[in-house]
DNA sequence: TTTTGTGGTTCGGGAATTACGAACAAATAG
DNA sequence: CTATTTGTTCGTAATTCCCGAACCACAAAA
């Protein structure tokens, strides 16, 4: 099986990093995972904000968000152990991913608040 | 001629933004209208990171960055002004796309740099 | 050791986006 | 009016994305 390809801390890129997070999915697996003190496994997403995704779809945002180095991921037995790159990112970014997370966050609440409004509960 | 759409600053979107600023011709042209006192244009870009832009793509560009919320467009003559909505943005998502900005900023900075010990002059 | 199951990747093709040249539209100058 | 300048729209080729099907690797059961 092929290697999993990590880009060192210096070839992470800006675009990479808004082009991974401009995916609302991306974003909420990778917000669960910064999250999260274990690692997260692909199946834990096959339901995710209301939607059952097939799992090569799946495969495919982790593989975007490895590749932008948001996230390293590590063969463990059949699964994958998906950790956040935080500290490296940080180094490198500031609080720009920080603030990303935030406003995704606040974004998240009004969009559930809103949607309580309309169905105001069964 | 259609009427410029607007998204009104409640509909300003985190992912709208990220993916408008994923694209790093479009970043220089948004890093170019926030530093700039003047409203710039879409001509002002055609030539842009040593690459000649047709204007129909230049156009396009402009376009996602208006309807992602982060500037205001105005026919002005024959022209269009393009200015930043900074303060709405503040306002919404606090420093998450000055964060973005400064990212780019430095990144750009580092890769001129690393083009200029590659090329040390003529 | 074969079988079965589980977690994940790869491949292929249809759907959706994107880039860009050509044609068009609107305002202004001469 | 005609010509120029600025930018949009349209059509299409090229690219990218999504997802089902097939596949691969490992582990545990038989």
């Amino acid at each position: 099986m092929k290697p999993l390809y990590h880009p060192a801390a210096a070839d992470i890129t800006v675009e990479g990093i808004l082009y991974a997070l401009s995916d609302p999915v991306r974003v909420r697996i990778y917000a669960e995972i910064v999250r999260s003190d274990c690692p997260r496994t692909c199946s834990n997403f096959l339901r995710i904000d209301d939607r059952t995704l097939p799992k090569s779809t799946l495969s495919q945002h982790f593989k975007v968000l490895r590749e932008a180095g948001l996230i390293r991921s590590e063969r463990k037995g059949v699964e994958m152990r998906n950790t956040s790159r935080c500290e490296e990112l940080r180094e490198r970014f500031g609080d720009m991913v920080g603030a990303i997370i935030d406003a995704y966050k606040e974004q998240f609440a009004r969009q559930d608040a809103a949607a309580r409004r309309e169905t105001p509960e069964v």
